[in-house]
DNA sequence: ACCTATTTGTCCGTATGTATG
DNA sequence: CCATACATACGGACAAATAGG
């Protein structure tokens, strides 16, 4: 697949490489078990540093779309359109109700974490 | 507050210090609002360079337990506990309709985020 | 079994930018 | 304007896991 920045000042360049595949995650271009390129060969297409781009996939990782390991690269994960959806509607509806809370995303989030971890501590 | 590091070969430093933070604010020495040490001399008091407290420190705040502002520092964030409760029996009945779909935690909470960030999407 | 290349992971140093006070 | 402190990005170095010859 093809990786390409939308030069954006105000965002940086780490996000602007998550966001680039995170497209193409979403639209299809990047499919499930996907290998996403080298991180150094990436940064040297796009005119980045090696970190930069790791970083980038740091995040992607973080977020649960791709997965990393040493010496075998970046492969995209990507759930089920139909799960997906199930998830949402579920996710959806817990978000309008805690709204209310007064909570911030990032609080509601790392609870949430810790509810998960509980019952799936590990996934290797 | 004092952060000290147990040293623990086979996890890295910035997991060390995260560790040890989360430590505090859950054991109650580190209470809601208080200011974390700067970064630079964190760093210097524990013998890491600045930028391995700092990556302690962002994935503390991508867990949602602490905030961090240029200029400023980092602060702890502790939600209510009665605000708390709330949100984990939302959360607990998700997660418990989430569950038979299969997904992996970081899926689920990838999705979450969007979905969160969507309603909204920035506190500054 | 060994060696090599690849690729991510961590850590350091340095430089510059940007928001806060 | 100035000092503080986090944010980003680059570079280098070495470690560790993986894959292939």
């Amino acid at each position: 697949m093809l990786i390409r920045l939308i030069p954006d000042p105000g965002s940086p360049l780490h996000e602007q490489i998550a966001a680039a595949v995170r497209a193409g995650i979403l639209d299809g271009s990047l499919a499930d078990g996907e290998r996403l390129p080298a991180a150094k060969a990436l940064g040297e297409s796009l005119g980045v540093s090696l970190h930069t781009v790791l970083h980038a996939y740091q995040d992607l990782r973080d977020q649960g779309l791709i997965e990393l390991r040493r010496g075998r690269g970046a492969v995209v994960i990507a759930p089920a359109p139909a799960t997906r959806e199930n998830a949402l509607r579920i996710l959806d509806d817990a978000a309008s109700q805690l709204a209310v809370l007064g909570l911030s995303a990032e609080t509601i989030l790392a609870l949430f974490r810790q509810r998960l971890d509980r019952s799936s501590p590990h996934d290797d």
